[in-house]
DNA sequence: GGCGCGCCTTGATCAGGATCAAGAAGTGCT
DNA sequence: AGCACTTCTTGATCCTGATCAAGGCGCGCC
């Protein structure tokens, strides 16, 4: 465990305006002067480790979080006790805002790999966003971003085939890995084949059976959690319902003209 | 068409202080002195009419609405130019919210029958409610809440059957009914199938034999759009995955004990 | 009241994906 | 490095729900 003094160098050294995604989370757009007055209430935490929870069904919602590096699920149980994956948090995405109907969590948020993640007390911020409106607004337009995210997964969900689902999961991920400044064409997968199974709402073979048909068809190239996107656009496509165009495919030569 | 005079007429009648929605709605919370505030802005509109539209996609943000009476769908229109039903909005439900994220809407409103709207400009409503920490704290809320439905949403499509999800259905607009004081046994759906089966992911040949299914399990009462819940708490069971007990269904005497 | 047009129901067929099952690959731990 | 465990892939079978098709009901309009 490190000692109480790392702490306090964290904080120091990580502040908001040293910050890599400070234009995408919430300083975006607040002037320098005001930005301390957010600064002041976020705590930086040390990382949280794999599979560790933010927050639980039912927590009364203290903050809200962002990760700075690493990767979220949210979740519900369903009351067999399986669990739903509901949305994937990357970096600079606001998590706990399932709580602000309510004022209590109704999901959980699992880190799925090594995270350092901000905590934002939500009481403080919404005080502080009253008094900067530059702020206020910031907050209303990640929360939109976030209902942005719902929307397309919603979108992803009430598409007939898998196959579309499959490639809409994979070309939605890459756009938002582009958005934070990452490659959009080379995907390090951080949740497992039944975590994308339970968020696509298709079995975990289905899934990896949907990668392997990307691959045969000259899309993508999967090795285990490493996905390579070979044709973007005509992942797009695909996603949008058209079919694979005969020609890129390798392994299936039988297509039609 | 109602002369000039109608609208002021409408609007000194209607305003939030005497609107039977003010306790779920924007003004929830607020101190009547604070409440003229909000009202200066909120421009109620004369009814609008089953079909028309209150945005479109790529619209501008200007306003957010929430209806008195009357229901609202949203659609997304998927690239082959069907629509996709994102949500059903009842009334003092927010609608325009997604527009949040972008500042340009990403689907649009149809009112399912004929409606009464209130329309806040948005701009307004942010600096109003910077003033106003009540209006500020409500405002998330409702946000909030709808984020909530979202979700909501996102764990009917990933259910695997077809009958949890139009079980599931039934029984969250039953409990959203009953939330702005109406019957939630007794439903007039403002919908039609088709637009029930683009909301759940279904064919809408799948909704109505699942409706017959819940009449002849006994479950429900259908006679067209009217559904009368006869057995809620059997419902909640089934929409959670538990199959329909035996002794309830009429129509099939097979059941097992 | 009667006619016409959406909307809904019901039937029959077929295919896509769930499920069960087994083996392969990857990962961490000692 | 080697072992155990988790995760992923692939195969075979079955079932649910999509699709095509036809008929009935209800509602509004003339």
């Amino acid at each position: 465990m490190a000692s109480p003094l790392s702490i306090d160098l964290v904080q120091l050294r990580h502040g908001c305006a040293q910050c890599s995604l400070q234009q995408l989370c919430l300083p975006a757009g607040i002037e320098a002067s005001e930005l301390t007055r957010l600064d002041e209430i976020v705590k930086r935490r040390r990382p949280v480790q794999r599979g560790e929870r933010l927050f639980r069904f039912g927590d009364p919602l203290h903050a809200v979080y962002v990760a700075r590096d690493g990767a979220f699920k949210t979740t519900s149980l369903n009351e067999e006790g399986e669990e739903q994956v509901i949305g994937f948090h990357l970096p600079g995405e606001l998590i706990g805002l399932d709580a602000l109907g309510s004022g209590a969590h109704r999901c959980e948020a699992v880190a799925l790999n090594t995270a350092n993640v901000c905590e934002v007390p939500f009481e403080e911020l919404a005080s502080v966003a009253a008094q900067l409106p530059s702020l206020q607004q910031q907050l209303l337009r990640v929360i939109g971003q976030s209902v942005g995210r719902d929307h397309d997964h919603m979108e992803m969900l009430v598409r007939r085939h898998a196959n579309e689902r499959i490639a809409l999961f994979l070309h939605g991920l890459g756009e938002r890995m582009r958005y934070i400044g990452q490659s959009s064409a080379d995907l390090k997968l951080p949740m497992s084949r039944e975590d994308i199974g339970s968020f696509l709402g298709l079995a975990l073979e289905t899934v990896s059976r949907g990668f392997t048909r990307l691959q045969e068809d000259g899309l993508i190239t999967v090795t285990g959690r490493r996905v390579e996107v070979l044709h973007p656009a005509e992942l797009n496509r695909l996603a949008h319902g058209f079919e694979a165009p005969a020609e890129l495919a390798a392994g299936r030569a039988l297509g039609r003209a």
